[in-house]
DNA sequence: ACGTTACTTTCAAAAGC
DNA sequence: GCTTTAAAAAGTAACGT
């Protein structure tokens, strides 16, 4: 049997950081290639690294948020690149600035398929939400660790809210062992 | 004291008016639908409920309305999709969803996820189908459910694939437009269901 | 009847309406 | 509540060919 631990992949992180000094997104903007700013639209700068892939928001306050990483070791690396980009338009950027993982998505695999009517009635109409007519995923939040769940028909399932990786493995951890007492597993 | 007692009138006066306006918008939508007088009654009931419990704060009236409209056709299994909804609503189908789930979660609905056996009766009237081919849809519907089938599917598809289905086998065909208009979804649903649902009910028998 | 693109759901942060 | 970003899951829809 193959453990759906192991079958975790993280999807996206998604982290929040400062230069700690206010910016002219105006000025940034013309100076960045590559940056896009629509103040009308909405009040962050885009901007996107290629190595690793992600995309950072970066406001007129200095604060900054990225996402789109595949790690939180990627997240560093991309905001590494951001502040260096910054470095080069001569702005003021804190030597390591703090960086605070906000939200993980992850993706798993139970390994079985699912009914997830029966499911939605095991674990309770009122902990769930479950509507396929709008989404064919189960909504399933978890007490500890407080993330989100997506169940699905083909025993795939995401999990998002997270904000370290080992909330996503308590999470399917808890999945697991619950569906298997209700005998919904497999 | 004068003034506070022309407040109170006008405050429950104002209530009472939005009330009024709620229930006639929950007839107007349900006439438009063709549900019974009884879908009406539980939507008002609903209405009341969600006006009792505070829900409509930070909601316009009509998204409640409606949300409780959709909600009681469910709980009277005779179900109208959101989108069929919508079309006689004065709000968007994204509203209503979230909406919808909001009330069923403060006013503890316990909404099961719909039944498509419910839509097979509406669906099979409008192609001038036989109680026959209720039948066979039926027994595609709870074969092919039993199989894990149905999970993540949309109710209204996974009807309108089973009455396509039956319509083949009892002789009475219909084509996938002609099901796929009265039931809202397209005929690529149709056709990405009715064939796995064939060889579920021949796996059954 | 293909293929592609895009929308539905969940989450978090940012500033401002 | 909204605006924007990214990402997965699976279903459905709307294009074009």
């Amino acid at each position: 049997m193959t453990d759906p631990k192991e079958t975790i992949n993280i999807e996206n992180v998604v982290a929040s950081t400062g230069i700690g000094q206010e910016l002219d997104l105006q000025s940034v903007a013309m100076d960045l290639e590559g940056a896009d700013y629509d103040p009308e639209q909405f009040p962050g700068l885009v901007y996107r690294t290629q190595n690793p892939k992600s995309a950072a928001l970066i406001f007129r306050s200095g604060k900054i948020v990225c996402t789109g990483a595949k790690s939180t070791e990627d997240v560093h690396e991309s905001l590494r690149i951001v502040f260096d980009k910054l470095r080069e338009l001569d702005i003021k950027v804190e030597d390591e600035p703090e960086i605070v993982v906000q939200n993980i998505v992850t993706s798993a695999d139970l390994g079985h398929q699912l009914n997830l009517n029966a499911i939605a009635i095991g674990l309770g109409l009122e902990n769930i939400e479950y509507e396929p007519e709008q989404f064919p995923g189960l909504v399933y939040r978890l007490d500890g660790p407080e993330v989100v769940a997506l169940l699905f028909g083909s025993g795939k399932l995401v999990i998002t809210g997270g904000k370290e990786p080992e909330d996503a493995e308590k999470a399917v951890d808890k999945i697991v062992s619950r569906l298997e007492e209700l005998g919904l597993l497999e | 004291r004068l003034r506070k007692w022309q407040e109170r009138i006008r405050t429950k006066d104002a209530g009472e008016r939005n009330l009024q306006f709620a229930l006639s918008e929950i007839d107007r939508m349900a006439s438009a639908l063709g549900v019974p007088r009884s879908v009406r009654e539980v939507a008002s009931v609903l209405y009341r409920r969600a006006l009792d419990e505070d829900l409509i704060r930070g909601r316009s009236i009509e998204g409640v309305a409606t949300a409780c409209l959709y909600a009681a056709c469910r709980q009277e299994g005779i179900p109208r999709s959101l989108e069929e909804v919508t079309e006689v609503a004065r709000i968007e189908q994204k509203e209503i969803g979230r909406t919808y789930r909001y009330v069923a979660q403060e006013l503890s609905l316990a909404m099961e996820p719909t039944d498509p056996k419910e839509y097979l009766p509406r669906f099979a009237s409008e192609l001038d189908l036989s109680e026959e081919v209720i039948a066979k849809a039926r027994e595609l519907v709870d074969a092919s459910a039993e199989q894990g089938l149905l999970s993540g599917k949309s109710p209204s598809g996974f009807a309108a694939a089973a009455i396509y289905a039956a319509s083949l086998l009892c002789n009475e065909k219909k084509t996938q437009r002609e099901v796929a208009d009265v039931a809202n979804v397209t005929e690529v649903t149709i056709r990405n269901r009715y064939q796995e649902q064939i060889e579920a009910m021949d796996l059954g028998i």
